[in-house]
DNA sequence: AGCCCGGGCTTGAACGATAAAATCGATCCG
DNA sequence: CGGATCGATTTTATCGTTCAAGCCCGGGCT
């Protein structure tokens, strides 16, 4: 049964052109580029006749044909990121995953790319998109002074980001998670645990998606009127877990040290949880621990952390580039349509390091 | 300095074509064409006359086009898996980094698409390279019965395997990671570390790689002489971590309970860890926990696991594919090279969780 | 009858690139 | 000096598809 073969023989691929299936069917090209294009245009017994000979010669359309004749290409690009062993994990992968999928609803496909820093990303943005090798671009997790953006539009190169930078929001497409509203939602739930010296782990003032998330804390702390604390516990450094596990030492070290810790990202939260650890105290009931991006790593640990619903801007990101480039076809159309600015509210996910205290805080 | 634009106003594309350059060079599209792909035929004062203009306009040589005249896309076909909240972590991240990075070298891109199952896989490989949207495809996780490679052979559809089935093994290129020595690592690391009991935590018999990881774990110890022993230190349950949780504290209630555990995933090993813990013990100090795959949790959480060489299995299967393809254009030249088949061999990347017994084990 | 209309289909052209063949000019040799 | 040779360049044809225009024919209107 198995075919004893010595080396794999490729069939020299099929090729069955639109040609092909148009004599099979005793019609013109044409005829078969309408019944699959426009079917409303042929009568039905011949586009019976036509479909028949579609599906018995197995006739796929060429997509390169297709997309020099159409000038577009059907595909989007993305850079695919390395993955970074100081850190605890991407979601990457699920927003991949939902772009890839939005897009083949619409017979459009995902081009993967590689690049060292932002200036090699746009540049490859920019020759794949002047080549025709893509009708738009995605970015993925643009930061509040990222260049890309400027970049991309001084160069003409339809995209839709997700995240957005500082200035500069109206001219371009993008959606983006709320940070603020994310580590906000954060503290409220802490503060319902009974929590009342809640910390911040972050990244250095700065740099960026840091800031909003410090913000969201720092707002939240006020609103419960526990801003004057507040700055004796907030302590920032770099996204590793050493770091986060420095950092949360540093703060248990202090007098009044907090009983519960926000972190800017899981990376930071694992650590934190670490350092919890090692001073002999038991996450989620000694002290409390939240953090963000809900990688697998915090669901294997039990971290409660904010989960972004990146699978929903994944989907909002292709729609928006399908709208864009479909809207370039009919040019004029509606010109002045809007470009997509959304803010998509991120869930807190409670797991076991952020139980409710048993008993009120020692203060 | 801020363009205040309402909307984004998408420049038409630019669209410089091979005859804008060859008319601002003065010569024939052809000998435009023969600078790019052929530069030796063209004379050197010439050739820099075009590529100045090429560098002018801002040439790039249209994909679609290109595709379509040569019948090869450049593209590399490969499924994106869907990111399972039960499992700990994937490494597929690091696997289409690595693929879309080595394509990059040779002017080949992956084209992303997601299937619900392995038959729809099949259909969308099929009908991608009928389209001539890819070149080939990649199959990402083959296991021992896995029902695509005979698919893609049957359909004629080039490819390249990650992992491999158990028959038909010579009817296709693959590479894969050699399992069994990566689990037989494990033990050998874990008895020089002083442990005698050591047990398996895998999935259920059948569930091909599995098999393989148990194999190994098994000829190691009776190559250690502790072969007896092993049958009542063998557990099977999903591949989630409350599984983990559950196998290892069935395996810990027992009369005697192992000393160490070799997990068969990085999931697994998590479940194990907590089970360790549940119990009262300190993973790495009373009872070692060995992964698999090394994905960011184990990092995150101190668990010792077996690495894979994902980035070079990426390499491997992006290099066989491009020598596929150029095989097949300039066929019957030497058309009996044999097909890839590489074994890999896993790292084994030690941390906490299986620090050296500190004093020997009792008996 | 003559005219227009329009549905249903075909033909011709074009998208941008390249392989293959043809052209041109210069050089070389007998 | 005629013919062969060779290198540099141009012309022609083609990849598979779709847009635009054209053709054919039956039916309704004047």
């Amino acid at each position: 049964m198995t075919a004893g073969s010595h080396g794999p023989r490729l069939t020299p691929r099929p090729s069955v052109t639109i040609s092909d299936v148009a004599e099979a069917a005793g019609v013109s090209r044409q005829t078969v580029s309408n019944v699959l294009n426009a079917p409303d245009r042929v009568r039905a017994e011949t586009r019976e006749r036509v479909n028949r000979a579609v599906f018995d010669l197995g006739y796929h359309p060429n997509r390169a044909a297709r997309s020099l004749r159409a000038s577009s290409p059907r595909m989007v690009g993305c850079r695919i990121l390395p993955v970074h062993a100081e850190t605890v994990a991407s979601i990457q992968d699920r927003f991949l995953h939902a772009l890839a999928e939005a897009g083949q609803a619409c017979d459009h496909h995902v081009l993967l790319f590689t690049a060292t820093d932002a200036d090699e990303e746009t540049e490859r943005c920019t020759a794949l998109w002047r080549a025709g090798a893509v009708s738009a671009v995605v970015l993925y997790d643009v930061t509040p002074h990222d260049p890309r953006p400027r970049q991309l539009v001084a160069a003409g190169v339809p995209f839709a980001a997700f995240g957005r930078t500082a200035t500069c929001v109206d001219g371009y497409s993008w959606a983006d998670v709320d940070n603020t509203a994310g580590t906000a939602s954060a503290v409220d739930h802490l503060i319902a645990a009974g929590h009342r010296r809640i910390g911040f782990l972050g990244w250095p003032e700065g740099s960026s998606v840091g800031d909003s998330r410090a913000h969201g804390w720092l707002a939240a702390m006020d609103r419960h009127g526990l801003l004057a604390q507040s700055h004796r516990l907030d302590v920032r450094g770099d996204d590793t877990m050493s770091s986060g596990t420095r950092l949360m030492a540093e703060l248990m070290d202090r007098p009044e040290p907090p009983t519960a810790v926000v972190a800017a990202t899981d990376t930071l939260g694992v650590g934190a949880l670490h350092a919890v650890r090692h001073h002999g105290l038991r996450p989620g009931e000694d002290v409390a621990v939240v953090g963000f991006d809900d990688t697998p790593t915090a669901t294997a640990v039990g971290l409660s952390s904010i989960r972004q619903p990146i699978e929903e801007v994944g989907r909002l990101i292709m729609a928006e580039l399908l709208r864009l480039v479909g809207r370039n076809a009919d040019r004029d159309v509606d010109e002045a349509a809007e470009s997509l600015h959304r803010l998509l509210v991120p869930e807190l996910v409670v797991r076991a390091s952020s139980a409710p205290l048993r008993s009120a805080p020692g203060d």
